[in-house]
DNA sequence: CTGAAAGCGCTTACAG
DNA sequence: CTGAAAGCGCTTACAG
């Protein structure tokens, strides 16, 4: 198979060799007949320059396939244009989630579209938040979006003190620093399912909540608790260990010792119930016959599932889109405040 | 909820106050009582340095806080440290499947390691695509790892013309120009599965492609009928509409009614077997005792779909390894040659 | 509306 | 081993 590799490959001269040298403003400007300033100038807005030295200056950048150097401008703007998304989580969440996935397709989208980059960056080492920090603070990235489940996370505090923008998507980790954030309406949602579930004729309601410390699973394991009350029965509540199959089929099998006689579940993620679906079907139970089960997100894995699960859907482009508006509102210096999205019941035939 | 808005929303300096002016080389350099030179070079590999030197300098860093500014560093040395991962795709991808994830994680990992940062970027659209060459163009990355399926993608092509090194994931898309490539043994895996297959006593072979026009859905239709030969009937192979659950679903459901007879399916990716376990679920044929169902890819969702499937393992991580290798050894200018990885069977239930 | 000029923060031959 | 200096390609007051 052939490949591209250059002439030289051992010299040193070959890596610069594949440095291609474009033309450059200065070029531009020659073949203009006007100053580089004057070529900046239509650059950035064109404002303040006459028409028929902008037509001159366009001319020549087609001529001559210009390209404009944004490491050159970044430096004297101190602004990069890139945006950094950032998985503040242990790990392998992007492995499994399609919400997850969603998240990050629709701001890449969205972010270019506002001629702004994507970066995508990992924090769940110290080494791999250091990486971070030392991007926000050595102004690579003009902003943040931080993903980040757990309560405490050490990331949300020393971004802060780099002064660049960040927001938070979901709600701003507990414990930390007060930062803006857009998520859905997880409380409120869990709610409407969990009325849901009653509504259906649900006696002895159970849930597998998700992880404690995390966001998620401790709004919705509130609005849970909002409309059972007293009648919410501590037995019949486990955490999962994390956002996976695997873990919401052990809380569900868990839940299946200490409250055999439970007749529906609200399980805190589809991905957990996807999990859940399987402990309940290899324990014999028939869903939503025998017991009921709502899941949260409406992920694409939700259709799919047997039987297709009854959910709470969050607005995932609404979310990507107002994240998006809200890190570049306050890049832009304006003044900016979080934004909770409401969400919606999605029935299909689990529950 | 209080944010980090700054005291002048309005104001268009407001947006510039918060560019951080963090110590520079010279203030090290002064600090040191060293020149801006040798600041650099210790910053730089620190050989032909004395260690006294060094030390200062160190020391100097420290003591300010400097972090190095890499724009300024890029518009010398024309290299980024940023790497693309480019998305050559119509849509949606990223949004359901794992194995996709999966890749993304692993490499944006790897650069990580290797001090380097993953642009994400959508190729989709051709607007988008335009976005990904002027990136190439502008010296904004230094390489690009190409993430196509289909083939005659025009990207591939367009890329080349920039001399920024690429890499395809996969294999490189029919009809564009050669390109070094890692993937996974497609053809190879298929037809390991399609011998088991053959081997647990199916009869009447069936098949789930992957759409036509991907490497993934030629190659390993490829190794189906490697094996089976004149054996391979046409009615019994159809090609799903695109990789998702739902294209399975549909395309499962018309090989029953086209095939009805089958009693056993090689289905093209895991997430389109999710659907075809869907498809025969709904027409009442039990896996594995009516139909024998073979997978590929074992992504997240092959061990918990009902029945777990047995699959074709992609050494991911691997995959994504290799690709990271390949593509700074063509940075660095060094010859590079495609690699592809073997593959290799997992069995759970489905067959 | 437009030019000349300073400056952004680094790297890298070139001398020594 | 190390300094002085040129230069990377742009933007942006400052004058006019």
């Amino acid at each position: 198979m052939p490949d591209d590799a250059p002439a030289h490959p051992k010299s040193r001269g070959a890596a610069r060799r594949a440095q291609r040298r474009g033309p450059t403003m200065e070029d531009v400007a020659t073949i203009a007949g006007v100053s580089r300033g004057t070529v900046s100038r239509v650059l950035n807005g064109a404002h303040h320059v006459s028409a028929a030295s902008q037509k001159a200056v366009r001319e020549a950048m087609r001529q001559t396939g210009y390209v404009l150097n944004e490491n050159a401008r970044s430096l004297v703007t101190k602004r990069s244009g890139a945006i950094a998304f950032v998985l503040s989580e242990p790990q392998d969440r992007l492995f499994e989630d399609p919400v997850l996935g969603g998240l990050l397709r629709h701001c890449t989208q969205l972010l270019g579209v506002h001629g702004r980059s994507l970066m995508l960056m990992l924090a769940g080492t110290p080494e791999e938040r250091d990486r971070v920090l030392e991007f926000a603070r050595g102004g690579h990235v003009d902003g943040v979006l931080l993903v980040s489940m757990h309560d405490g996370d050490p990331l949300a505090a020393a971004l802060v003190g780099t002064n660049v923008p960040v927001v938070v998507c979901g709600r701003a980790p507990a414990g930390g620093p007060p930062l803006p954030y857009v998520g859905a309406d997880d409380r409120g949602g869990a709610r409407v399912m969990t009325q849901y579930l009653v509504g259906r004729g649900a006696r002895r309601l159970a849930m597998v909540a998700g992880p404690g410390d995390t966001t998620g699973g401790v709004e919705r394991l509130a609005g849970f608790k909002d409309v059972l009350g007293r009648r919410a029965n501590k037995r019949a509540i486990v955490s999962a260990a994390a956002y996976s199959i695997e873990a919401g089929r052990e809380a569900m099998g868990q839940l299946l010792r200490t409250s055999p006689d439970l007749d529906a579940v609200f399980v805190a993620s589809d991905l957990l119930a996807v999990g859940a679906l399987q402990a309940l079907a290899a324990a014999g139970r028939r869903v939503p016959e025998d017991v009921l089960v709502g899941g949260f997100d409406d992920s694409t894995i939700a259709a799919a599932t047997t039987p297709p699960l009854t959910t709470i859907r969050q607005p995932l482009s609404q979310v990507a889109g107002e994240l998006v508006e809200v890190l570049l509102e306050q890049i832009g210096g304006r003044t900016v405040s979080s934004r909770v999205l409401p969400t919606t019941l999605v029935r299909r035939e689990s529950a």
